[in-house]
DNA sequence: TATTAAATCCCCATAAATGGGGAGAAAACA
DNA sequence: TGTTTTCTCCCCATTTATGGGGATTTAATA
């Protein structure tokens, strides 16, 4: 009997998830968290097997939660389960230790495979996760669209929320008390380590990547 | 006994729904449909009381269809089923004729008791949507983030999804082959049609409004 | 057919962003 | 403690975007 954690800030799919493997015999308990921080304690005080993780959530990103659960010994396994077929998104989790990559197009029958792959100890990721991964790797001279999102500076975040909310530099100054030639550098840096070309791709990749969430 | 057509491009959405209302008694058959075109064939094909619908779709925007749909005169009831609560979008929607509106984060619930509701004759918007709404009507002065989208034509789209795609004016000039300065007077439309400020806007609101599907 | 909407193009000017370089002080880390 | 990262600030110059006008042709529509 496998006892799962549902993680997902949207109730209607904890539900729908709840719904799906209820009918299922090898399911055990089912526990669900909206957050991270739920997701931390109920992992910690609960015997949890393993944890379906959305990675959008309003609190902690799904990189950190990864990491975070995979500190422990008896960690439970842990599959992705996002909108988004990023590489990036995709090379990010591996990395953070996930056993399982799916996309919420995946069907019924797959979600239960998939368990079944993990459960036993290997690693589940579906058709497209593997074909954008192929896509990462056979194209070794444009690592760009593929390559790990470096990380972002507490600072850097916080001009590039402000960024999005249509500021300019001379305002971000101003509302950071700082010089406009330091928010200069700060964009040169996003636009650096976002692999962008211009505000717009500084905005994409900020929605892409989920980085206002974190 | 209530037919449903559920329709979302994600399948594991779909069948989330499908387990949810498997289980209650006063539902009928189940559609699904992944994209605009399949719900309205099926929408003709089959007798439809209620569509539960995605509003971001690959092909076509929840707006059109929900249009599409109403043409007819026993056309099914709509409930909107989304991510975003943003007043933009519901106040779009219900201008499509749309009969309920649920965030995504809706539990079991109250899914059902919206589809009664419905089903009666009346309209049903879960709380933070009425919320919205009413913030929305509260702010006579700022009507900005509340206020309808403004339809956008097609040669504004194409250059919204260039922009984002990080060209800069000339080079979308050079790709539509017209002039740098017809690039300059669409994207001040589109400044103005999306009250947006900068590029940054015109990105963001092209998300939150899921113009790219459209 | 009259009217409206869309797409095209131009003028002007200013504001804002990007690209490349360097450099010091503070904070975090090993 | 020494090293690295982060944050801070500046120089230069160029490119790009925004703001406010106006105008014509074509296409759709009432």
């Amino acid at each position: 009997m496998i006892n799962i954690l549902l993680v997902d800030d949207h109730q209607i799919i904890i539900d729908g998830l709840r719904g799906l493997l209820e009918e299922d015999d090898s399911i055990g308990n089912l526990y669900e968290a909206q957050n991270g921080l739920q997701t931390i304690q109920i992992a910690k005080a609960e015997t949890i097997d393993l944890v379906l993780l959305d990675i959008n959530l309003p609190d902690k990103s799904g990189f950190d939660i990864c990491q975070e659960l995979k500190k422990d010994e008896n960690c439970p396994k842990i599959i992705a389960l996002t909108m988004h077929g990023n590489a990036g998104y995709i090379n990010k989790m591996i990395k953070s230790g996930v056993d399982g990559y799916l996309l919420k197009n995946t069907g019924r029958e797959e979600l239960l495979k998939a368990i079944q792959v993990v459960m036993g100890g290997n690693r589940y990721f579906s058709r497209e996760v593997t074909d954008l991964l192929v896509a990462g790797i056979h194209e070794p001279k444009k690592p760009k669209s593929s390559d790990f999102i470096q990380k972002l500076t507490r600072r850097e975040k916080e001009i590039l929320k402000l960024i999005i909310d249509e500021l300019t530099t001379d305002e971000i100054a101003a509302q950071l008390f700082i010089s406009p030639s330091t928010v200069i550098t700060h964009r040169k840096s996003l636009l650096r380590k976002l692999n962008a070309k211009n505000v717009a791709g500084l905005v994409k990749k900020a929605f892409e990547f989920g980085l206002l969430n974190e």
